[in-house]
DNA sequence: TCTGGGGTCCTAGGACCC
DNA sequence: TCTGGGGTCCTAGGACCC
């Protein structure tokens, strides 16, 4: 076991992170995209973005989220390919079986992620360097895919360590040398630093790990809030959070974006009602009800607002959450405003309980949005 | 360049209650 | 006439992640 002051355990932790997932996948089921540049995303003609590009795509510049329209004039002989979310559901529960049969405590992040804590196991494979080898001997003999694997004392080592050794690699951080090992990075590899923070620590004068590592906290604080003293904490490389293999769901949503502005009109309803119903439908599926509806509208000038309502009781019935979706949609639509995207959320998950009604008043005296 | 769809978490302010 | 303190619930927006 590793020497630590604080005299706590010292943790394995594993993060498998699948490599360009989805497109991936589409390599692995039509042996003819194999080797070549694949997009997985929506049409151009449909405002589409990517959603996974293969490595093949990436060296044009490619880059996941970015617009479809543009990928392609990057890269023109890419082969565009619709999503098949179910298959990759199929894929990443045949990948997760294999980590479990690693070890339980298996958090997963996203369809192409997860933690692993591998502490109590770790020997029985002789060390973090030959679990991870078999981890991903594993996935490619089983599902056919590369993983890039990271493996760390915590999550942020273990993640980040991932992140570098890609594509199809393996990076062990050992215990101690967490401070070494992020110091050179730049802040933007740290979870939960985008692009609008980093440009508060431009202003800061800080780019990489190791200078927001000696930064003052006062002054992080001044500038990020309580964000700033977590992020100095994880510049030192110092992360407690734990593996969490249970993650109880928060909300349930749907959304779509039009492949042209909609004013209000059937066409606009049509979509909340089919929105309503998919909602209904994923609820439905999960045994849950929620007692808080919420709308989401994007301008055609992409201006984005959103508007809730929480009701007496859950509810998880097209009728109710369709009739609280048009009571907020009402309470801000203007007859000339152009939409081009909107959509629908239910949170305040609970089971549903006995019989539902179809629509109840809001739970509060506040009734501006209705 | 022209911006998806699924989420989580955080902040801040207001209403309300005791 | 000039107004506490603590706590909870709710709403809106925004940053961020994959």
């Amino acid at each position: 076991m590793a020497h630590n002051p604080g005299g706590e355990r010292s943790r394995t932790i594993v993060h498998a992170d699948l490599d360009a997932f989805f497109a991936s996948v589409e390599q692995l089921d039509n042996p003819e995209l194999k080797g070549k540049p694949v997009l997985v995303g929506g049409s151009p003609q449909a405002r589409g973005v990517v959603a996974a590009a293969s490595y093949e795509a990436r060296r044009f510049g490619v880059r996941s989220a970015m617009p479809m329209a543009r990928a392609l004039r990057l890269c023109p002989e890419a082969i565009v390919v619709a999503p098949r979310f179910q298959r990759y559901h199929q894929v990443s529960e045949q990948v997760l079986a294999i980590y479990r049969d690693i070890t339980p405590l298996v958090e997963p992040l996203a369809l192409d992620e997860a933690f692993l804590d591998v502490t109590e196991v770790v020997e029985q494979y002789g060390g973090a360097q030959a679990l991870a080898q078999e981890l991903k001997g594993r996935v490619r003999r089983t599902a056919g895919l590369t993983v890039s694997v990271g493996v760390g004392p915590n999550k942020l080592i273990a993640k980040i360590a991932s992140e570098q050794s890609k594509p199809d690699g393996l990076l062990v951080v050992p215990p101690g040398q967490e401070q070494q090992f992020l110091a050179p990075l730049s802040v933007r590899a740290l979870w939960g630093i985008g692009p609008k923070t980093e440009s508060v620590r431009a202003a800061l004068g800080i780019a990489t790990i190791g200078q927001l590592a000696q930064a003052e906290p006062q002054a992080l604080a001044a500038s990020l809030g309580q964000r700033g003293l977590l992020f100095h904490q994880l510049a030192q490389g110092i992360d407690q959070r734990p593996v969490e293999t249970e993650h109880p769901r928060k909300s349930v949503g749907a959304e779509t974006t039009f492949p042209r502005d909609l004013q209000d009109g059937p066409e606009l309803r049509g979509h909340l009602l089919a929105l309503a119903r998919e909602v209904e439908q994923r609820l439905r599926q999960e045994g849950l009800a929620g007692r808080t509806v919420g709308v989401k509208l994007r301008y055609a000038d992409f201006r984005t607002i959103t508007r809730q309502v929480t009701l007496a009781s859950a509810v998880d019935d097209v009728a109710s959450i369709q009739a609280a979706a048009l009571g907020l949609f009402e309470g801000v639509r203007s007859p000339e405003d152009r939409f081009r995207l909107v959509g629908i959320s239910v949170s305040g998950l609970t089971e549903p309980g006995g019989q539902l009604p179809l629509w109840s008043p809001p739970a509060t005296s506040d009734r501006r949005s209705l």
